[in-house]
DNA sequence: ATCATTTCTTAACTTAAGTGAACGAGCTAT
DNA sequence: ATAGCTCGTTCACTTAAGTTAAGAAATGAT
């Protein structure tokens, strides 16, 4: 499992057997369970996740209705707003299976990028990348219909349909549970 | 307007007089006019563009119809997908205001790097901040219906309102112009 | 100053999403 | 096994956005 963390480092910059057993010693991998909670609204974190294996997500109380803007699986992985603004955090982040990720704090961070600069070197990649693939996913949110985002997701992320529960999904697409059952039913007439 | 740019960068790396100069000689300074079009659908470029001065708009044209989905203004800036990725843009960037920006490309920022390693620095946290601040606005656009968006814009950017033209605040707000204008009225209906 | 174009608004109509309620299926815990 | 939940779907009704069209207002070009 942990090669799967240094594969994917590895798009980004080369490590030395050195820096490999560096991070192997920082404690990074953990096991959650499914419905477990990584973060609430109100609390504050350092934390950082990365999914190897499995799916969290991020979602809001919103009166008191849950609403998830986000799911990330295999080999995503996000930084807390609240960890980077030292806020409360705004939202939920927990686990809809049981998986495995790499948690890595900001201290943490902060040591292995004196020891190995070119660490700073791979966030800023990663993160330019990730504002960037972001700011297209909202574009086309924007830019679709509930109807249309369905379809996109379906093409892109066909996974998700299946492993995530239709009302997520729903939030996730920015509409109701009940109108995610309509459209898909629509979408079935219409073939 | 260069102690605007460094005042900016003084917020998360400080500079030396030497470094100063280093950027100085950089020819980053650029003047542009109202309508001008630094990038088009299909183009590709290596610039990333920073905002001291004016606005500058990106916009998706699709089935011939023009679809807004971002404005940066003063103290904003955004590096294109396509020079990211290295891909064929597929969206315009154009200036809605006469406008002073900073052009920064690829290759200058690589030698800027290379002897000032601090610029990574300053450039991940950029990235990671804005990376944050997108998800939440993105949240922020899901969970909440187009008058509530228009609401929340009157809230936390009246001067866009001012300064965009109201088709073009339309599909930011992912609807359609009719759409706005009708819901505007509804909202001074209610007062 | 005038003409042409673009932009904004309004209106009537269509389509789709929100709302509230009901029902059955599937899970969970006891 | 069953009682209690959650989840997904369906329905009837309401509300709001999309569409098409028309006209007024503002803008730009000659």
């Amino acid at each position: 499992m942990q090669d799967k963390l240094f594969e994917f480092i590895s798009k980004y910059i080369s490590l030395t057997e050195e820096e490999k057993n560096t991070l192997l010693s920082l404690d990074l991998f953990h096991s959650v369970k499914k419905g477990d909670v990584l973060l609430k609204e109100g609390q504050k974190t350092l934390n950082s996740f990365f999914v190897l294996k499995g799916c969290i997500r991020v979602y809001y109380n919103i009166n008191g209705e849950e609403k998830t803007t986000a799911f990330y699986t295999e080999m995503e992985g996000l930084t807390p707003h609240c960890a980077i603004n030292k806020n409360q955090s705004e939202y939920y982040i927990s686990c809809i299976e049981d998986s495995i990720l790499v948690v890595s704090n900001d201290n943490m961070s902060i040591e292995v990028n004196k020891k190995f600069p070119k660490f700073d070197i791979m966030c800023r990649k990663l993160s330019e990348e990730l504002l960037a693939k972001k700011q297209i996913d909202f574009d086309e949110f924007k830019t679709s219909s509930p109807e249309q985002r369905y379809l996109n997701l379906l093409q892109k992320r066909p996974d998700l349909i299946q492993r995530v529960p239709q009302h997520q999904l729903a939030s996730y697409l920015g509409i109701k549970p009940q109108s995610l059952s309509r459209l898909r039913a629509r979408i079935l007439e219409k073939k």
